[in-house]
Parts: C-alpha cells; sequence; structure tokens
RNA sequence: GCCAGGGUAGCUCAAUGGUGGAGCACAGCAUUCAUAACGCUGCGGUUGUGGGUUCGAUCCCCACCCCUGGUACCA
C-alpha cells in the first residue's frame, strides 16, 4: 500500500438485477478498508469507489421487456443497488455508473489511445456466444451445448465483423508483471491459474454490432468495420471506470493524488479480466497499473448457491431489516474467509448476534454504563487512543474474520476481570480505579471496531465520553 | 487428465516433528454490576484412508478418497 493515500474499487455490478448478501460481502470488505485506511492516512486521502456496470445487451433486453428505455431501466436497478449498499453503511466516495458522461469520454479516450498505440484492429468474428454472460465460448466450454452459467439460456453462432485488442501482444509483459510482483494478485496461489491462461492468449474482439446500448466506439484514423454503429464490448468500457472514478480526464489533480489504485476487490470470476485484460488495456494506453487485485470468494447460503433459479436470494436490507447494519457487517466478516467460499446462514447470523454482540460487546457495554451511573463516576478525558497492534496487522493480511477473534477474546477478558474485581463492592479510589480500567479497555474496543462496526464504534464512544457515564439502550437487543 | 487450495470436536476455525487448542452449541457450578447476561468447570476428536521415514507425525514422504477453484485434450 502507498504510504499517502488509498484507492480502493470494488467490483461494479451488473445491472441485470439488484445486488444480494454475496455482493455485499465484498463492499463490506472495501468498505473495512477504506475506513481503515481513513483513520490512518485522513479522510482526504482515501478515495472508495463503487457503482454499477450499465450496457450491455442483457440491460438493453431487460428494458425491453420491461419495457422502459435501456437508461430508465439501468438507474432504476443502479439506484436500487444504491440503496442496499447505503443500507449497509458503505462509505464510498463516488458511486459512479458506466453510463454516466464522465464515464463515456474514458471509456472512449482510452480507447483512442489503444488504437493510437497500434492495438486495435478489424476481423471477423465467429462465436458461440452466451447472452447471459455477454460472452463467447469455445465448444469445450459448453456442457451439452449450454452455458454452465445460463442452462436456461441458447447459445447463438453469431459471426461480427468487430474490432479487436491486440491482447496477445502482451503476453510476455503480463506474465513478467505478473511473476514479478507478488502482492499483484491476491491471495497467491489464484496465480497460477492467471499465468496458465495467459500462456494462451489470444485476441479478443472488443466490440459488438448486434446492439446499440454500449459505449460508442470512436472514429479510427485505420478505418473500421463497415458498421460504423459499433459498441463496446462491455469489459473494454467497464474496466475503465476505474480511471473515471478518480477524474482521470475531468480532474487531473484528484487523478494524479489517487492513481494507480491500490486495490481493485472482485469477485473470483472476473479475475482473468482485472488480473489479464485490465493490465494489458492499461498498458497499451501507458498508464499506470493498480497495485493489487484482491480476490473474494463466494458466499453460499445454507450451503447452496444464492441464485435467482433457486430463489435463494438475500438482499442486504432483508437482513439489515431484522438485526441492523452492522450486526450483518458483524457476521459477514467474522464467520467468513474473504478470499475462500464461505457457507452463510440466518440461523448462523442469529447465533452469532445473540452470542457476539447480545451476550457479548453489548453486554459488556451495559455493565460498565452502569457501574458508572450507579456509582456516579466522574472521568478525566481520555487521550487519543489507535487502533491496536494485532488488529491493524490482521487487516493489512485482509483476515478479518481473526481481527474481530480478537475483539471477542477483549470482551472476554474485560468481563472476567470485572469479576475478579467484584467493583460492585469496591468503594473510594479501588472502585474508580477498576472502572477507569475497564472503561479503557472499552473505549479501545470502540476504536478497533470502527472499521468494521462503525455505528457501534460511535455509540460506544459518545457513551464512554465522560466525564459522566450513563447507561443506554441495550446496542444489540436479543434475540429470541 | 493436469494445476492450486482444503479435508482437525455437532458448527466455525487455530496450532505444532514430541503427550491435540479456541469460540459457538450442550451440561453442571458459582454469581448478581449487566440484555435470564458475565465467569468457572465439564462433555466432546484413533487430526479423510492406507502405507513409509523417525525414538516419536496431525505436522515430512508416497499412494488413494472426498470437497472447492482453475485449466487442457477430444475439435
Amino acid at each position: 500500500m502507498d504510504k499517502n493515500k488509498f484507492y480502493i474499487t470494488t467490483a461494479i455490478d451488473y445491472v441485470n438485477d439488484t445486488i444480494h448478501i454475496g455482493h455485499a460481502f465484498q463492499k463490506i470488505a472495501a468498505d473495512v478498508l477504506a475506513r481503515y485506511n481513513r483513520i490512518i492516512l485522513g479522510k482526504d486521502n482515501v478515495f472508495f469507489l463503487t457503482g454499477t456496470d450499465e450496457y450491455g445487451q442483457k440491460a438493453e433486453k431487460a428494458a425491453k421487456t420491461a419495457g422502459i428505455s435501456p437508461l430508465e431501466f439501468v438507474r432504476k436497478v443502479s439506484l436500487s443497488d444504491r440503496q442496499q449498499q447505503d443500507s449497509l453503511n458503505i462509505s464510498y466516495d463516488r458511486f459512479i455508473e458506466t453510463t454516466d458522461k464522465d464515464h463515456t469520454k474514458v471509456a472512449q479516450e482510452i480507447w483512442k489511445r489503444v488504437d493510437k498505440n497500434d492495438d486495435i484492429y478489424t476481423g471477423e468474428y465467429t462465436g458461440l456466444y452466451c447472452e447471459g454472460c455477454e460472452a463467447y465460448y469455445d465448444d469445450s466450454d459448453l456442457k451439452n451445448g449450454k452455458c454452465s452459467f445460463h442452462p436456461n439460456l441458447k447459445i447463438k453462432k453469431i459471426t461480427e465483423e468487430n474490432y479487436f485488442f491486440k491482447w496477445s501482444k502482451y503476453k510476455d509483459f503480463l506474465i513478467n508483471h505478473i511473476k514479478k510482483n507478488k502482492d499483484f494478485i491476491f491471495p497467491h496461489e489464484r496465480e497460477n491459474e492467471m499465468l496458465e491462461f495467459a500462456k494462451n492468449i489470444k485476441d479478443i474482439p472488443i466490440s459488438r454490432s448486434n446492439f446499440t446500448w454500449g459505449v460508442p466506439v470512436p472514429a479510427s484514423p485505420q478505418g473500421g468495420p463497415n458498421d460504423p454503429k459499433q459498441v463496446m464490448y462491455v469489459w473494454f468500457d467497464a474496466l475503465t471506470n476505474y480511471l473515471t472514478g478518480v477524474g482521470f480526464l475531468e480532474d487531473k489533480k484528484l487523478f494524479a493524488k489517487f492513481w494507480p489504485a491500490d486495490i481493485h476487490i472482485l469477485g473470483k470470476d472476473n479475475l482473468r479480466w482485472h488480473a489479464l485484460l485490465w493490465p494489458a488495456i492499461l498498458k497499451s494506453a501507458e498508464i499506470e497499473l493498480p497495485k493489487t487485485i484482491l480476490v473474494n470468494g463466494f458466499l453460499n447460503l445454507n450451503g447452496q448457491k444464492i441464485s435467482k433459479s433457486l430463489g435463494n436470494i438475500i438482499r442486504p436490507t432483508d437482513w439489515v431489516k431484522k438485526y441492523g447494519a452492522d450486526a450483518v457487517r458483524y457476521y459477514l466478516l467474522r464467520y467468513t474467509n474473504l478470499t475462500n467460499d464461505s457457507d452463510i446462514s440466518e440461523e448462523k447470523l442469529k447465533q452469532a448476534y445473540n452470542a457476539d454482540l447480545a451476550n457479548g460487546l453489548g453486554n459488556l457495554v451495559s455493565r460498565v454504563a452502569k457501574l458508572c451511573e450507579t456509582n456516579d463516576l466522574s472521568l478525566e478525558p481520555q487521550s487519543k487512543l489507535k487502533i491496536s497492534d494485532p488488529i491493524e496487522k490482521r487487516i493489512k493480511e485482509f483476515r478479518f474474520n481473526d481481527a474481530l477473534g480478537v475483539i471477542q477474546s477483549a470482551i472476554t477478558l474485560t468481563n472476567t476481570s470485572i469479576n475478579e474485581d467484584e467493583p460492585w463492592k469496591l468503594k473510594g479510589n479501588k472502585l474508580q480505579s477498576s472502572l477507569e480500567k475497564q472503561i479503557l479497555r472499552l473505549r479501545q474496543i470502540a476504536v478497533d471496531i470502527k472499521p468494521f462496526l462503525p455505528q457501534t464504534a460511535e455509540k460506544i464512544e459518545a457513551q464512554f465520553k465522560g466525564p459522566k457515564i450513563i447507561s443506554a439502550k441495550p446496542l444489540f437487543p436479543r434475540i429470541t
């Protein structure tokens, strides 16, 4: 990580449907990193980008089905995505939509630069196309002639005259870059997958002519396909959102400050595009490469894939309404592994809520507050606390589950210590110093959970600021 | 088939070449400051299977099985 600034992006979500709890997992992880870095580097030195990917045939079709214009359609889904993220207090600095005006310009500018570097040519492409994936497949990718992600959709054989990107030209560059930069792909184990793919990298079509809902391909000095109305392949325009987000064309100062991105976090399904296509495009456009591609695993719900066809989709708001944003954040951060697939369930969420938040943190806060209130304790103002080393270490290693495990130990330690001191039997100085000790511990916990549970941290800090401390409503009422 | 990761208590996950750990769940004890909360104790595992190396392996080696992800051939 750069020492002076931090720029993190999430994947931008495709607008075929509102995001679900699995997508939210990634946003929460990104949010923890953004919040942590704001504490360390200062608010102005962190930029957190998220948003929606809105072009492409699938969106166009969905709009048609809904009987509204593509733009109306994508705005609607985008808004609802934003609401989902807001419900979890995802602290993005910009929510980009690829239909934003500045983004169109950026995508076209990058195209022109790549073209200027002689990396775009026209060609004919015949392929087996899955509209669900917006991608072409080889026969070998298909099972019984169907794409494994969209077994209900027909695979179409399509011939198009398209623009191609000279991806293969960057083969050696990509392989070297990945090998040399050990932080480029995290977790490291996924490197091999990319290196293997890179060996056989082929040029790819980066425009489409069979639909119009996309960023128009700018005029090429070298002439182009017969159809002048080519639009960009969604991946080409979508990736450039990371540049748009920090003002690539519109705000040079902002861009100079934040680019290159420190972390692109994305699902394992998008790794190829981010680890291989994006760096090639950037290299061609003569722009610095991002530092780390952080790959998150998927969430399964009750042992099943989360999917529309299974009808088991949970939206963040479904759980936030019942348990609160911090409880959902806590559960997802504490009982999953960021880089592996994890299994979640509402039952386990409830269990974690009662055991760790209601009986643990929430009860401890009530306990100490009441002791202070009853004894009419007065406190000196507290000097500023820093995030503790064990927490910081684990955040830097993306081990959020472990970090929250450390918090859990701190809570147990404080409870044990109170039981030992028995402050309800003490008076005078002994009482005062015993309670001060516990308050200090609670304040440290509040500081340490700030990136993870921002609302809770704030409430605890406010309650224990002093000089007088009084009891308040339970932070996490028990669920029966 | 090949590559990578994993298989440890009911669940989630740690650990180490030398008598298997934590949290949750469950049971008991104790306690009352607290959200019938906290604490303590207990229950609970031939550490995927079979071999090997070693005085000794969960940890090293070999083979196999299973799970997850990636990928080739057939084209």
